[in-house]
DNA sequence: CCTGACTGTGAACGTCGTTCAAAATAATTC
DNA sequence: GAATTATTTTGAACGACGTTCACAGTCAGG
C-alpha cells in the first residue's frame, strides 16, 4: 500500500528526471512545462502539485548537479599532508571541475546563468549547497598556507575557485573560438600551479 | 530633406537607446518589444523594419557595451616599457574591468549570458569585436614576457583575462554572498600580481 | 454506500516575440 | 500635378509560453 504522499514524491522525482534530461539535451530554454507533463504522463496543471513553479524545478535540478559535482571533486582530491600534495590536489580538483563542466555543459551552466523570477528570493538550502563546493579547495589550502587566518583562506579559496571557473567558463563558451580540451587543461594546470607557487613562497 | 533611409537609421538608434536603457534598468528579461515600440513612438510591427529580431537588438546593445568597455580599458592602460610598468598596467586594466562590470552590471552580463535563438549563428562582426578586448592584455604581456611566442602570449592573455573575469563574475553574483568592492579589488590585484610575478620569474 | 476532503484535468488567461494583409505614405512616371 | 507603383506603417492575429482555476474524478473514514 502506497500513500498518496509517497506517490507524489515518486512523481516529483520523475519530473526532476525529465527536467534534467531536457536541460542536458536542449539547454535551459528547452525546458517546457507541457513537454514535461507529457513525458511523465500527467496533465499540465498537475505539475504545480509537485513543484511551486519552474524556478523551483530548475533549482532542484541544480541541486542534483551540485551533488554530482561534489562527488566528482571528492573522487579527484585525496587527503593531503604536504605542501606538494596540496598543490597536486588543487590541480586535480581544478581539472576535475573542468572535466565535469565539459561533460555536463548545459546542466553546469544552469548553476550560474539561471536567474530567479522578478523579486523571488533563492531559498536557503540552495545557497548553502553552493558553499560546499569550496570545501574541496579550502582543505588543501589549509596545508598549503597553514599560517594564514581562516578568513584569509576563505577569500583565497573563493578567488582561486573563481579564477579557475572563469577559465573554464570562457574556454567552453562557443561564442568565442572554442579551446581544444588539452589546451584548456594545460592553461588551468598552469594557472593553479602558478598560484600555489606564489602562495607557498611566503609573501 | 531627409531620405527615408536616414530616418530609419535614426530611429534604429533610438531603438537601441531604448533597449540599452531597458536592459540597464531591468535586465535582459526586462526587454519587451511592446515597451520599446511605445517608447520610441512607433507601432509594434515597425520594430522589425529596424531590426531583424530581438537577438539582433541585443547584439547591437552588446556592441555598444563592448565599445564603452574598450574605451574604459584604454583610459586605464598607459603605454608600458618596463616589466614593472607592465605589471602595473595589467593590474590597472583588471581593476578597470572590475569597475566597469560593477558600474554596468546588467549590460555587462548580457555580453556573456545572452544565448542566440535555436540554431541562429552569431554574426562575424559580433565575434571579432570580442577579440579587441584582449588587446589591452596582450600589449603589456608583450613587455612582461617578450621571449615567449606570440601564440603562447595569446593563450596566456586569454587565461589571464578569463581568470580575472571569473573573479569579477562570481564576486558580483548576488546568488552567493556579495563581496564588498574593496575586498573584490584586493583579490583581483593579488591575483594579477601573483600571475605577473610568476610569469616574469622565467619558468 | 455516503460524504467530505483531497487530486488530477485541460480549457482559459495574460504575456511574449513574430507575422501579415491591409491601409497609409512616399517615390516615380507621364 | 495627376496617376501609378513601390515602400513603409499599422495593429490585429498567431502560436507558444508559464500559470491558474472551476470542475470532475478519486479516495479515505463513518
Amino acid at each position: 500500500m502506497t500513500t498518496t504522499a509517497a506517490r507524489r514524491d515518486r512523481q516529483r522525482d520523475l519530473l526532476i528526471d525529465a527536467a534534467e534530461r531536457a536541460i542536458a539535451g536542449k539547454g535551459l530554454a528547452g525546458l517546457k512545462a507541457r513537454e514535461l507533463a507529457q513525458e511523465i504522463g500527467c496533465s499540465l496543471g498537475a505539475i504545480y502539485n509537485l513543484v511551486a513553479d519552474m524556478d523551483e524545478l530548475v533549482l532542484r535540478v541544480g541541486s542534483r548537479t551540485l551533488a554530482r559535482l561534489d562527488a566528482a571533486l571528492n573522487a579527484a582530491s585525496p587527503p593531503v599532508s604536504s605542501q606538494e600534495q596540496a598543490t597536486e590536489a588543487l590541480v586535480a580538483v581544478a581539472l576535475a571541475y573542468s572535466a565535469f563542466a565539459r561533460d555536463n555543459l548545459q546542466l553546469w551552466r544552469v548553476l550560474f546563468e539561471h536567474r530567479m523570477a522578478e523579486g523571488a528570493v533563492v531559498p536557503d538550502w540552495a545557497v548553502s549547497e553552493q558553499m560546499t563546493m569550496f570545501r574541496h579547495i579550502l582543505q588543501p589550502l589549509g596545508t598549503l598556507v597553514p599560517d594564514r587566518s581562516a578568513e584569509d583562506r576563505n577569500l583565497l579559496g573563493r578567488t582561486l575557485f573563481s579564477a579557475v571557473h572563469g577559465v573554464v567558463a570562457i574556454g567552453l563558451e562557443e561564442k568565442l573560438i572554442a579551446v581544444p580540451r588539452p589546451e584548456l587543461d594545460r592553461q588551468i594546470e598552469g594557472l593553479v600551479r602558478l598560484a600555489c607557487r606564489g602562495l607557498s613562497a611566503a609573501n
